[in-house]
Order: structure tokens, then C-alpha cells, then sequence
DNA sequence: TGATTATATTCATTTATACTCATATAATAA
DNA sequence: TTATTATATGAGTATAAATGAATATAATCA
């Protein structure tokens, strides 16, 4: 893929954002929706904009659409995933974001209960990230 | 200069075609936008953009603003300057972007003969690039 | 088979950004 | 010292892109 569009692709903070947890590991619309606390069309539509651009690929499960860093964009790109890797630990908006997706792995919330109750699971991501704001 | 920001910053391919140009050698403004063909305003404010997020560095020299890619910015970021000149090649806009910029260096013009006459050098720089653009 | 669900897409709006023209400003040149 | 010049910047406009609410669509589930 080309450079121009790849480098478009990723001039919005939203979308490095989700790329962010993407690199860590692979997520469905709508655990990155929770996560970085976003609507679900803006979550799908940015998505649709990594994958035009050839940067993340998707994979239905069963009723999930799972989405990860695309293997061969990790290929042909290393010398850039390599640079978005060291960089992303010194952003703090980005850190934040890793905290929250930690939260979450430890919860072992499912997509399933997020369809039951995603309130509740923003409330208990919320929890810690609130506290460290206050704390700033 | 934070990860976000610099993406932002390459955003936009008016920004990495200037970019492009200053991998190669340090220009003044006159000569990027005769090279580019942009108008001196559009060139200022692109030049602006980048210089503000560390990616390139300016210096007066007489009349002329010179930039050249700072040199803090390729310490920094070694990883994406590598990617993003591995990357240049690949792309045909670039490339003609950089065959306008050899036809400028092997005529010898100056900053000063594009104050007097500009639209001669334009004329001279889009000979051999309308040639190319028929045959593709 | 019908109900339910996940998410892509449409529509409308808002926001951001790119661009040009004109000019202010800071220098250099004469 | 005045004239000239390079370019940054202001103002206004056009275009692009981001966003949320609603919904269509394609599946899976029961």
C-alpha cells in the first residue's frame, strides 16, 4: 500500500489510538468501542479506514468482527511498525488507553456481556482511569 | 515531538511531497514552490506545519528561508526516516516530484532568477514532465 | 423459521483543514 | 535612508473529514 495513504490513514489520533491496542493484541468492534470509550459507527467507520489503507485486517467469529494489526502490512512496513511501537509508550493519552484495555483483559469481560450490560463494564473501566486524572 | 503529532503532520500529501524534496537538500521556499508548483503562500503555511511538529528546520540566509529536514528530528525518529525513504521510491508523484527538482539542480538557476522571471523556470520544469505524462 | 444481534452504512451536522488573495512584517539591498 | 524583496500571516472561502443518530444488512442464534 502506498505510503501517502498509509501515512493519511494514521494522521488522526483516533485512529492510532485504536491502532494502539491493536498492536497488543486483537479486539472486536465492540471491545474497542468500550475500551477507548467511542460510538460504535465512529469505531467501525475508523476500522473501515486501517483496513482500506491496508493496515489491519478483519475476521468474523460467529456474530464478532474481529479486527488485528494486517501481517503483511507488518512485513512490507516493518521500519514504521517498528517506529509506532517504540513511540506509542511515550504518549500519555496512548498509556492511558493500555490501561484501560489491561483493566479490561483482567476482568474477563466477553463481548457477550458487554451486549448485556456495557454501562456497567464503562463504569468499571472508568473507575481507575477517573482517579488517575484526579491525580494529575 | 510526540507521535500524534507528527502523523498529523504527514498527513497530508502536499507535506510529504515537500518532504520528499527535503530529504534530498535543503531548499528555500521560492524553490519548493516553483518545484512543486504551489503557490508561495500554500508552500509557507505546508513548511509551517511540519517545521512546527520537529520534522524540519529553517534558516535565513540573505533574503532566503532555507529548510532542510531537522537533524534532531532523523536522530529521533531513525526508524521512520529510514521507512519514509525506502518508501518514496515507490510512489509516482514523488518520483516526478524528484525528477523536477534534478532538472532544477542541473540548470543552475537561483533563488534570484526566480524572483525575475519565474514563469520561464516553470516553463522549463514542465517540458520534460508534460513529455512523461504523455507516454503514461 | 422468526428473533435477535453486530456492525456497516446512510444521512445530516459539525469540525477541521486546505487553499487563495492580499498584505503586514522583517530583512536585505541599493 | 529608502526601496525592494521574501515570506509569514490574516481573512475569507471551499473542501474534506470527523462525528452521532438512525437504520439497513447479513449473520447467528434459538
Amino acid at each position: 500500500m502506498d505510503l501517502i495513504e498509509i501515512f493519511k490513514a494514521l494522521g488522526d489520533e483516533n485512529r492510532i489510538r485504536i491502532l494502539n491496542l491493536l498492536i497488543r493484541q486483537e479486539l472486536c468492534v465492540c471491545e474497542i468501542e468500550t475500551v477507548l470509550d467511542m460510538t460504535q459507527s465512529n469505531a467501525s467507520r475508523h476500522l473501515n479506514k486501517l483496513k482500506t489503507a491496508g493496515v489491519i485486517a478483519s475476521e468474523k467469529k460467529s456474530q464478532w468482527v474481529y479486527y488485528r494489526v494486517d501481517n503483511k502490512f507488518i512485513e512490507e512496513n516493518n521500519l514504521l511498525y517498528e517506529f509506532i511501537k517504540n513511540k506509542l509508550v511515550e504518549n500519555t493519552q496512548l498509556l492511558r488507553d493500555v490501561e484501560r484495555l489491561k483493566k479490561y483483559k483482567n476482568s474477563y469481560y466477553t463481548c457477550e456481556q458487554l451486549r448485556e450490560d456495557k454501562s456497567q463494564v464503562l463504569k468499571y473501566l472508568q473507575g481507575q482511569c477517573e482517579k488517575t486524572e484526579n491525580e494529575n
